[in-house]
DNA sequence: CGCCTTTATAACCACCGTCTGATATTGTTG
DNA sequence: CAACAATATCAGACGGTGGTTATAAAGGCG
């Protein structure tokens, strides 16, 4: 699963960002989350797990309690895809787009870049990060 | 419809990625992506329409095509959601947990963000960008 | 005008992500 | 050990997303 599938989700984003200021307890994420978005205590393990076994968050048990803390190697993967588009906020659009006309005529027969994942179909149930 | 919404979708990804080289007509477009992800030809045009309808690109008609562009303006929304998370990768990571929990001691009371898209519940249908 | 191409839209639907209430698991305390 | 707290997991429901085929709309050409 591809990080921005994972952030695709409002829930899980807001609990990044909650993580972004240190340590919490499963518990303690909950409180927040039950509140501002209205779901159950499942609900939000749920995406807790989602987060978890896709390496957003990492989690140590103390007592009962499930500390969770944000990882962010993830986010990297990110801000690597947001790179290519960073010289584009800092250019006037219009003649960004004639440069970009132009850049094209010269267009390169393999940027060797792998593509967004790819599925055959999404019925296939086709899954991959 | 916050940027991740949209971008959390393979397909629209991977839309964006090809408009970045420059314009291209809605079946150049769709030529790639059909092969790439085996979908239909409205399939595709429904995917550009999201883009379209949130601000991610631009179009003009040439005939009968469609020239879409990429409009980098939402990009920087996601640009600035994950400055937050910049200074994180530039650390060792345990070392930073530390330093998280010092700065977790002095937590501020509000920290005057908006928190990521609030639902009262998906059944409601609420999508709110 | 008829014919063709391009591509958007309409109408429909399957499936999977996200939700729920119930329950299991983990840990602590008296 | 029982009781409690914290939280993960289970089993099932369901609606919205992302797909389809058919068709409409827009434009160009002879």
């Amino acid at each position: 699963m591809h990080a921005f599938d994972v952030l695709g989700d409002p829930v899980r984003r807001r609990i990044i960002e909650l993580l972004a200021d240190g340590e919490m307890s499963a518990g303690e994420v909950g409180a927040i989350v039950q509140r501002e978005f209205g779901i159950s205590q499942p609900g939000v393990s749920q995406h807790l797990r989602v987060l978890r076994e896709n390496g957003f968050t990492t989690v140590r048990p103390q007592g009962t309690r499930r500390l969770y803390a944000v990882d962010p190697a993830p986010l990297q993967e990110l801000d690597h895809w947001l790179e290519r588009y960073r010289s584009f906020w800092n250019q006037r659009l219009d003649a960004l787009s004639t440069e970009i006309a132009r850049g094209r005529s010269r267009r390169r027969p393999d940027s060797g870049e792998s593509p967004s994942d790819r599925r055959t179909r999404r019925r296939s149930g086709g899954t991959d990060g």
